[in-house]
DNA sequence: GCCAACGTTGGC
DNA sequence: GCCAACGTTGGC
């Protein structure tokens, strides 16, 4: 069982489009980056817990809990020319951008970026680093537990 | 819109 | 395999 920080811009796919789809599970299309795509290939299980992390916005942070719900499959939107995610170098043979479902659990209010900052406890949250940009990273255990628990109260 | 930091591409 | 140029991310 591991933990993951998955980043969703809310004007592509929010918490709450997330919740409103079927299952209240999306397939986390469009990731692009070799290390994100190999954390959902190679690292992720069914059941792993995710923070569900709003970027690009006015109000960024984490805005719910999820799980991982599937296995690793081909992302579709690789092989749609008409899609922003097209790729014209992958194949339905050798497809190159593999990605998971994610169940959303709780929706939860946003713990925002700024706050993670200011909490010494989450200073070493991957996510929190200089120059990091990687829409997917790994939470330690602790870190999890932490921000389940500032997740789920107030 | 700015810009720092990082990732990718492609010529050599 | 190097590395300059370019593209992208994402907070502010």
């Amino acid at each position: 069982m591991r933990y993951w920080l998955m980043k969703s811009e809310p004007g592509e796919v929010s918490i709450d489009d997330a919740l409103a789809a079927p299952n209240q599970t999306v397939a986390w299309t469009g990731v692009r980056n070799y290390q994100a795509r190999n954390f959902m290939r190679d690292a992720m299980s069914v059941g792993d817990g995710v923070l569900f992390y709003h970027s690009s916005c006015a109000e960024p942070g984490i805005a719910g809990l999820a799980e991982v719900a599937s296995t690793p499959y081909p992302d579709e939107t690789q092989f749609d020319p008409v899609s922003p995610y097209f790729d014209p170098k992958a194949t339905r043979e050798t497809p190159r951008w593999m990605l998971v479902d994610v169940h959303i659990l709780h929706k939860t209010h946003l713990l925002p970026l700024s706050d993670l900052r200011q909490t010494p406890e989450l200073a070493d949250m991957l996510v929190l680093q200089k120059g990091s940009r990687l829409s997917i990273t790994p939470v330690t255990v602790d870190e999890w537990k932490f921000i389940c628990k500032k997740l789920l109260k107030k």
